[in-house]
RNA sequence: CGGGGUAUAGCGCAGUCUGGUAGCGCACCUGCUUUGGGAGCAGGGUGUCGGGAGUUCAAAUCUCUCUACCCCGACCA
């Protein structure tokens, strides 16, 4: 690549509207433009690390037994009706009408079209299994995207499928995309983690994310410092190994005017938090519901709203409504004699001796008990973890670290296949649903991953295998010195004909420029040729961050062609 | 969808309150000089002041309206 040949605007200052550093970085490096809201020009050195993310993809997959096809962006209606979703996806997924008034969909993702064709392709359970991935472009119209190409509308996504006989099967593949994630981001050079996560809408089963740790990720994760142990906060299960304690003193009953916060009352009484419960009200499907957490920990929702008598989403009860159906007010509320059906985190569950409100204005009770005092009715996971809680494999105490979710993968089961009526025979001749697995890796967020966790003291350390090229080669004056131009331009072209990727800063620049572009752009390499060096037959190399070397042009190719294999 | 903000040259911004005919830095174009860390001198404005409507002798500036973009939240995963 000749800089002169090329698109690279780069940018002195920064611009107004981005925010995080892989956003600023790209822009302001030249890898991309937007165009509107989410939508994105890749120019030539973004192109080329998206390139490079694809084909470590690729590899990895084919190696992992799974093929490649290209499946359409734009698709009929009626699969999606057949599937259901035509009227369960909301917005998100752009709709359109051809000139012949029928719908289509600019897709947000290829379930439907996958099952088709497998339905329609695959004739004999020995085809099994069949693990079909593409990367293409998606399009979700989401609410907000923001932060660059990390979350824009229209993305690059590599999407697969497996379709299999039974669970068995299915478990093996499920297993060997897992580990091919695992060799793509590390192969990549990502730090990573693979946790537990919800498969929210997309299913019941097995369900993983994959994050790229990074500060600026919108996710937090939580994990066990030893073992593999790794799960989203929203999802990590809360667990209690600590027996209750037996009762050591008598219930009491305390006046607290004006007292309505688990803070306020442990200032007033003190004790910890922790020595006292909160209880929720919330709405149920047959009437309110009470949930008691302990007074340090928060209310999972999500958990929450799984528990068979509340009602999903989740919808705490109304100042109103709280005092018709229960005669309690906000401040003061507990699980005693609350005449409606309540639900204990596990924690809450193992305290004995603990404070809560009495129902009644200006009140609490210390010194509760479970059984004792109040029925113990369930106890369950109905908290968010947090640092430093049991891990729940028991391995350790949780640390926390933010993540960017770069991939999941999840098991459908036959969702589909159910819903759009793919079947197989199985060996005893009876038609059987296909059991289905769904592997997503967003490719373009992996670009923004890498320079999140690989920018830092102002520049950008491409790892090797997907920088935009190996080496910046900046030639000092080429345009008045022919002794540079030739030098320049002899290096460039051995370097192609050797197979290294060469980014060749031939500008009629001045040199601060051009070591300033250098800078920004952050190749793993930099060749400067200048008349000064030149002139003792040597050229200055240098790798990343560290110190220049004086080299013959014979070494400093070596030096790339070793660098080169030094990496795939 | 709710709240907040912004929109003026390729980029960053001033000008808007108080209406008077478009401005700064960088970039860009021409010429000369310069040439190892974002050059100097001289010349050049490259603009639908986001769009539309209105008020006015006169609108970047005031009014109404639409749109786009950014931030926070909700939503989604």
């Amino acid at each position: 690549m000749r800089a002169s040949h090329i698109l690279v605007p780069t940018l002195r200052e920064t611009p107004a509207d981005a925010e995080i550093t892989s956003h600023i970085y790209m822009l302001r490096a030249g890898l991309i433009r937007q165009l509107a809201k989410g939508l994105y020009t890749w120019l030539p050195l973004g192109l080329a690390v998206l390139r490079k993310v694809e084909n470590i993809i690729r590899e990895e997959l084919n190696n992992a037994g799974a093929m490649e096809v290209l499946m359409p962006v734009v698709q009929p209606a009626e699969l999606w009706k057949e599937s259901g979703r035509w009227d369960v996806m909301g917005p998100e997924m752009l709709r359109m009408k051809d000139r012949h008034d029928r719908d289509y969909c600019l897709s947000p993702t290829h379930e439907e079209v996958v099952t088709d064709l497998v339905r329609n392709v695959v004739v004999s359970y020995k085809q099994l299994p069949c693990n079909i991935y593409q990367i293409n472009t998606k399009f979700r119209d989401e609410i907000r995207p923001r932060f660059g190409v990390m979350r824009a509308r229209e993305f690059v996504m590599k999407d697969g499928y497996s379709f299999h006989l039974e669970e068995e099967t299915f478990e093996e593949t499920y297993r060997a995309m897992f580990n091919a994630y695992g060799s793509i981001l590390s192969r990549i050079g990502l730090e990573y983690r693979a946790v537990e996560a919800d498969p929210g809408s997309m299913g019941d089963g097995e369900s993983h994310e994959f994050h790229v740790l990074a500060e600026s990720g919108e996710d937090a994760l939580a994990f066990s410092p030893n073992s593999d142990y790794a799960a989203n906060v929203e999802s990590a299960e809360a667990i209690s190994t600590i027996d209750r304690p037996l009762p050591t003193a008598e219930i009491e009953k305390i006046s607290t005017p004006g007292i309505l916060t688990i803070e306020a009352v442990s200032d007033f009484l003190g004790i910890a938090p922790s020595r006292t419960v909160k209880t929720l009200i919330v709405e149920g499907s047959k009437g309110p519901v009470a949930l008691v957490v302990r007074g340090d920990h928060t209310l999972n929702e999500a958990k929450a709203s799984r528990l068979p008598l509340v009602k999903s989403p989740l919808t705490f009860l109304k100042e109103e409504a709280l005092l018709r159906d229960t005669g309690v007010t906000k401040g003061s509320i507990g699980p005693i004699q609350l005449g409606i059906p309540i639900f204990v985190d596990h924690s809450a569950s193992n305290l004995a001796d603990f404070t809560c409100g009495a129902n009644e204005a200006g009140f609490h009770f210390s010194n509760v008990n479970w059984g004792r005092d109040v029925d113990l009715t369930e106890s369950v996971d109905i908290r968010n973890v947090q640092e430093g809680d049991l891990a729940a494999d028991g391995s350790g105490l949780l640390e926390f670290k933010r993540g960017i979710e770069v991939g999941h993968i999840f098991k459908l089961g036959t969702k589909y296949s159910d819903s759009m009526g793919a079947t197989i025979q199985d060996r005893s001749g009876k038609n059987t649903p296909f059991v289905m697995g769904c592997y997503g890796l967003g490719v373009t967020r992996i670009v923004a991953a890498i320079v999140e966790q690989h920018y830092r003291d102002e520049t950008m350390h491409w790892p090797i295998q997907v920088a935009p090229a190996l080496v910046h080669l900046v030639a000092v004056n080429n345009v008045k010195s022919e002794q540079v131009r030739e030098a320049a331009f002899s290096l460039y072209s051995r370097c192609l004909d050797s197979g290294i990727e060469i980014y060749f800063d031939d500008r009629d620049e001045r040199p601060g420029v051009k070591f300033a572009d250098a800078d920004l752009v952050g190749l793993p390499y930099r060749i400067t040729i200048g008349e000064r060096t030149l002139a003792n037959g040597v050229v200055e190399f240098q790798s990343a961050g560290k110190e220049i070397e004086f080299l013959t042009a014979d070494e400093a190719i070596q030096k790339l062609i070793n660098a080169n294999e030094g990496s795939s």
